[in-house]
DNA sequence: AATTTGCGCAACTAATAAGTTGCATATATA
DNA sequence: TATATATGCAACTTATTAGTTGCGCAAATT
């Protein structure tokens, strides 16, 4: 069995994704979800589970509602991750500055 | 059938990150690649596709062989998908600031 | 020309995951 | 206390996918 959620598992459904678009803005219980959605209380649960279970977002209980909030610090591993490849585009978007300068010079001419 | 495979469907597989990472310092060819994970060249073939499918790799065949580049325009998109957070997380860290600050002028007392 | 090597595609198996329905539990309301 | 509502968990079905083996094709080597 899973010990913990993958983070970028969590992230490669498009439900859970707009989830995350949603309660980036404000938190929302399961019920409020699942009215936003095309499918059954219990399959946002689900998606909720995966996304909870990863820690990119957190419930706040609230009599007999749960509010899910957000959780940037954690979505933040995203970037940091990211990382490893801006050098990498930085690299390919110089190498295509340079060739616009050629293309330049060779107008010049 | 899906047309195009999906950004995030593509990095959500740990071999495909590790296919990235790798790519991203030098290109390389799917033999090369397979001699790196634990896995037949077959399988490895079928995640090239997938990376390629969602172009966020490149093929230039050289002779027989063909080298795999990182296409770091691609992976771009992941960045700008998380910028919509980014202000979340600014938000959230912001406030904890403001935390910081109330517990120093606690202190202070 | 014959052989080796690099690669992709097809078929198959096993595992995973998204969705459903049904049920149990806890909180709020009448 | 009885009832309605909010939520999570379990069992099931179906779809997807990661891995395998086997095959065919094209380029390089002998």
């Amino acid at each position: 069995m899973k010990i913990k959620q993958d983070l970028f598992q969590a992230i490669a459904d498009p439900t859970r994704r707009a989830i995350l678009t949603l309660i980036a803005i404000q938190a929302l219980t399961p019920n409020a979800m699942a009215e936003k959605f095309d499918m059954t209380r219990q399959a946002v649960s689900k998606h909720i589970k995966v996304l909870h279970e990863c820690e990119l977002i957190r419930p706040e209980p609230s009599g007999r509602e749960i509010y899910y909030h957000f959780n940037a610090k954690k979505m933040q591993e995203f970037d940091h991750w990211l990382a490893q490849f801006r050098q990498s585009w930085e690299v390919q978007f110089n190498q295509l500055d340079k060739l616009l300068d050629i293309l330049k010079d060779q107008d010049k001419k």
